[in-house]
DNA sequence: TTGACATATAACCCATTTGGTATATATTGG
DNA sequence: CCAATATATACCAAATGGGTTATATGTCAA
């Protein structure tokens, strides 16, 4: 039943919207230390830092100890697992349409 | 911290490689029954059902009753939900190469 | 050296998830 | 009608998840 140790598991890591905020802004700001990734967010340090834990141990997010800072970045590689899991899917909804398909213009374009 | 009702969170839905399964399997094979997917998993129909009613309750499947079975289909259109939420980081790993390349190729290939 | 800062870990709590078995509720065939 | 079939629900146990506070660890600054 288990595919892989659930703390490596990638659906399981963004099955959270803390996480998932958090990779956002990784994505969006380039390398973070936690005080900054904690700042907005509503919960205490060691709540984020085990949620960066788990992005670790999921092959989502590496750090790397800057002075007594640990500065945390995405490491998008096995984000990839879900989008072609997702794609599978995509005959559904493409026929129909649309912002699929305006999503695959714009990088159709910009690939050229 | 809870943007939606857990039980219709598609990412908590798509958490479960159980229901990734049955997503996979209504995808390929359309409507089955609860029987014709219980067939091959190691679960007992109980379980089976519980994981339909999430999948229901996330909006990614529907059911119809058909004599004294029920049937259930794939509703894929929340999924586009996740696929949008990758497709945030897809500039990392698209600049690389690739496989999304290659998948958006044939992509943009079929719908010339 | 020492105190403040930055982060991680431990210990704990409570809610949820997921599985099981037993049972209820259709529905159908004979 | 009755037995068999198909599915859902109730209920329970074990595991997990995500939060908290308290504390350990490491680093910097004065």
């Amino acid at each position: 039943m288990r595919a892989e140790a659930p703390a490596e598991d990638v659906y399981l890591a963004i099955a959270d919207p803390t996480r998932r905020a958090l990779l956002l802004r990784l994505a969006e700001e380039g390398e973070r230390s936690v005080n900054e990734l904690l700042e907005p967010l509503p919960i205490s340090q060691p709540a984020v830092s085990k949620h960066l834990r788990i992005l670790r141990e999921a092959g989502l997010a590496r750090s790397r100890k800057q002075g007594r800072r640990r500065l945390y970045a995405i490491e998008p590689a096995r984000l990839r697992q879900v989008f072609d899991w997702v794609a599978h899917f995509e005959r559904f909804w493409d026929a129909k349409l649309d912002a699929l398909g305006d999503y695959l213009d714009t990088k159709a374009a910009r690939r050229n």
